[in-house]
DNA sequence: AGTAATATCAGTAACGATTACTAATTTTAT
DNA sequence: ATAAAATTAGTAATCGTTACTGATATTACT
């Protein structure tokens, strides 16, 4: 189970890291065909499930059905426009402690939690 | 488009009502097949986006790739068991203020937030 | 460098959840 | 009772994703 090098692989990664926004894995597939046009979705897929779990990269589940991947693994918000659909990095405080919030009187252990807020982008918002 | 009564739609909203964990689809159509064997699957899919669209049940997402629906539409957080799967309601303290830290110096107009719990639940946590 | 072991690949088939289609059935207003 | 329209059962299609397979690439060891 070693894991071993691939051009592949390396590919996605750096596209990803290119990217502020969040692409889905046929979008990451789409572009990385342009450099090497013989790549495979089911490749992208692996690599991006893969990389997910080395903990090189983040999946994003914002509720439209597409999984987003994002580079950028430090913790942080997301916010989704319900009118174009995008996906953009939110920065503000911290709201860590609403895991302790929650805890509070439960029977369990949190592990952790998955938020993100969903509106008009500032984009959508202007008159046109 | 007049909204006709349906009694499969009655049995489906009735299910979900006398539930407290939170059915997927299949759920929903395997239960209220016990009482009305010939309900379609196309029928309980249907009937439950359109019940969620007049805001009778709520649809919910909690990254597992299968929608859940909780009859239970007052504002209210879940959470999601890593080992058995279960989502539980959670009761604890308002943390709406989150969408007006996440909407301090953003761009658009933030109208909601999605968020979810995860970790162990008290069942999964016992020694065994 | 050459070779063997094995991770990874491209390509394609399969999968599971959900949605769309269609002709038949129910509901509701007249 | 009748007609218009919503709803249905049943099935086919769609979509994102995963699994399979034989070929290729990478790495470790001589």
């Amino acid at each position: 189970m070693a894991l071993k090098h691939s051009k592949q692989r390396e590919m996605i990664k750096a596209f990803l890291m290119e990217r502020k926004d969040h692409p889905t894995a046929d979008v990451v597939y789409m572009n990385v065909r342009q450099k090497y046009p013989n790549i495979s979705l089911g490749t992208v897929y692996r690599n991006l499930t893969l990389l997910s779990e080395l903990g090189e990269i983040t999946r994003l589940r914002v509720g439209d059905g597409v999984d987003h991947f994002d580079a950028d693994t430090s913790p942080h918000y997301h916010f989704v426009c319900t009118e174009c659909g995008q996906v953009i990095d939110l920065e503000m405080e911290s709201i860590e402690k609403i895991t302790d919030i929650a805890g509070a009187g439960f029977d369990g252990r949190i592990a952790g939690h998955v938020t993100y807020f969903y509106g008009t982008c500032g984009n959508c918002t202007k008159p046109n």
